[in-house]
DNA sequence: GACCAGGCACATC
DNA sequence: GATGTGCATGGT
C-alpha cells in the first residue's frame, strides 16, 4: 500500500490532461497495436496501422487469411516486421482457431482465464497482455512499461529490482480497483516518463518533484 | 552516427 | 534463474 499513488495520480492528471488512451477504433485494432508497439514509438505504430485499415485486414479473420510476407510488408514501418507479423499471426490464430474468430468470445472469458490465454500465445508477454486486459477486455489491470519502471523507480516507489508482478501489485494494492484509473494511470505515467523521466538520472521540471526527497541522487529535482 | 522507442523469444551460462 | 542478443524502422 502506498498512499502517495492516489495523490500522484491527480497531478498528473492536471499536469497533463486526458490521455485518451488507448489509441484505436475498435477493440481488435487495440490488440494489433499492443502487439506492433513492442519496442517501438506510437508514431511508427500508427503508420503500420493506417497500412492495415488501408488494406482492409483490422479483423481477426482478415489478418489471418493475409500470407504472412504480405502482411509484414503492410506493417514494415512499426520496425520488427517479420516478428511481429508471426506475433500476429498467433494472436488472430488464438482468436479464429480457438474462438471462432469472434472477439466477444474471446472476452466472454474470466480475466484470469483470458490472461492465460494470451500469454500462451507467441509473442504476447505480461505488458503486451496487461495491455490488452486493460484497454481492449476493459478489465481493472494496471499495466507495467518502461516507464513505469522508470518512473515508479525514479521516485522510489519501487526498488530498482522490482519483477513486473511485484510493481503490478504495488499499483493495484494501492488503487481501487477501477478500469478507466487504471487505463488513465498508465497513459499519464508514460506522458509523464516521455517528457521529464528520460534515461539519463535527470527529472526537471516533473510534476512530482514536490513529493520526492531531496537527498540522493535524483532528489529535489 | 548514436541513441531511443508503450517487449519478447531464444540461447547460453 | 539470470543475463545477453536479435529483431528493424523512423525520429531526434
Amino acid at each position: 500500500m502506498n498512499p502517495a499513488l492516489r495523490p500522484a495520480f491527480d497531478r498528473l492528471l492536471r499536469a497533463f490532461g486526458p490521455q485518451h488512451w488507448w489509441p484505436g477504433r475498435t477493440r481488435f485494432e487495440m490488440m494489433a497495436g499492443a502487439v506492433l508497439t513492442q519496442n517501438t514509438a506510437w508514431t511508427n505504430v500508427a503508420k503500420a496501422i493506417a497500412n492495415l485499415r488501408r488494406a482492409r485486414r483490422l479483423t481477426p479473420a482478415r489478418m489471418h487469411a493475409l500470407p504472412l510476407p504480405d502482411l509484414a510488408a503492410l506493417i514494415r514501418p512499426a520496425g520488427t516486421f517479420r516478428v511481429k507479423a508471426r506475433r500476429l499471426r498467433a494472436l488472430t490464430g488464438l482468436v479464429c482457431d480457438r474462438f471462432g474468430g469472434r472477439l466477444d468470445r474471446l472476452f466472454a472469458l474470466g480475466t484470469a482465464d483470458l490472461r492465460a490465454a494470451l500469454l500462451g500465445t507467441h509473442g504476447i508477454g505480461p505488458e503486451t497482455a496487461d495491455c490488452i486486459l486493460l484497454y481492449a477486455a476493459r478489465r481493472p489491470v494496471f499495466v507495467v512499461d518502461a516507464y513505469t519502471r522508470r518512473v515508479a523507480v525514479r521516485h522510489r516507489w519501487a526498488a530498482a529490482g522490482a519483477g513486473y508482478d511485484d510493481l503490478a501489485a504495488h499499483f493495484t494494492a494501492s488503487l481501487p480497483r477501477d478500469t478507466a484509473l487504471f487505463n488513465e494511470y498508465h497513459a499519464l505515467i508514460v506522458a509523464l516518463g516521455k517528457q521529464h523521466c528520460r534515461p539519463a538520472p535527470r527529472c526537471e521540471g516533473c510534476p512530482l518533484r514536490c513529493m520526492l526527497p531531496t537527498d540522493g541522487p535524483w532528489g529535489g529535482g
